[in-house]
DNA sequence: ATATAAATTGAGAATAATTCTCATTCTTGT
DNA sequence: ACAAGAATGAGAATTATTCTCAATTTATAT
């Protein structure tokens, strides 16, 4: 599994989600599989050294997002960052170097986790709302910029 | 204190910062006070009745921000949110209502925001960087939504 | 294999949020 | 009340993202 090439292992990723497998997705899916961090659509767009179109970067991950295969979200300049979303990789938050730009996935420790997990549902009652997702945004700089 | 009227207020904010005093951060400031909760540029705009320039509610917004009287953030649809920073205010949590889009703020128990705040004490050290700021993001239904 | 239908791509136009420019108007300190 | 500096308004400029549509690629059924 391991020494599947990066090629196959997206290919599969597009197979087990029905959806058609065309060079772009590759590309995409191929970047994403290397880095295993979340990029930024610029970053994304020069890793891929003019092989998509940039409106076809953009088609493509809002594709990949729609088949489940990844994450959409913004960072503090507010541009698009995207992350693949494999079954470990479930439930995480994210740094934000305020330097360098880079972002940095955080695993909590698993009672802090229970424990916000307990706050949503009190804060749900107390505020009569309903809350069906949450994410801990850090700010400040990453170890390369630290 | 209570009756002093928003203008007189909004007035008064401006002084403590040694800011000049206008009338469009007098409109900004007396809708913020009015309503007292965080509310989006598009929001803002309409509770001006015309009374500034988009471009001026922009320039404002971020006049204010300098003078440390208002905090910028994001919605998820990537739209900019302002929110007065009054000292008994300082630290909370937002929801995003992805029905109406209103934001809510939430104030988490304290003894959460002091285990957050060890465990990202602790994040610094496990993953050498350095942490500045921390938001918990919640995303759902509001009250009147829900 | 091949043809056909359906889906995807590329290039550039369109849109939307925000910032910038600059001539005109307000504020402030004297 | 006046001059110097700061802030405003209107629209142009910028930036990120989505949309359009003709051309190409992929999938399907023979």
């Amino acid at each position: 599994m391991v020494i599947m090439s990066l090629k196959n292992q997206s290919r599969d990723l597009l197979k087990s989600k029905d959806a058609s497998i065309t060079n772009p997705r590759l590309i995409v899916l191929g970047i994403l599989l290397k880095q295993a961090g979340p990029l930024t659509i610029d970053k994304l767009l020069k890793l891929s050294r003019g092989k998509l179109a940039q409106s076809t970067l953009y088609r493509v991950i809002n594709d990949l997002q729609r088949f489940g295969l990844v994450t959409e979200f913004t960072n503090p300049e507010k541009t698009m960052v995207v992350e693949l979303k494999v079954e470990e990789t479930s439930h995480h938050h994210h740094l934000f170097c305020k330097n360098c730009g880079r972002i940095i996935d955080i695993e909590l420790a698993r009672e802090l986790e229970e424990q916000i997990e307990n706050e949503v549902m009190d804060i749900q009652e107390q505020y009569a709302l309903s809350i069906d997702g949450h994410s801990l945004e850090l700010i400040g700089l990453c170890d390369l910029c630290n």
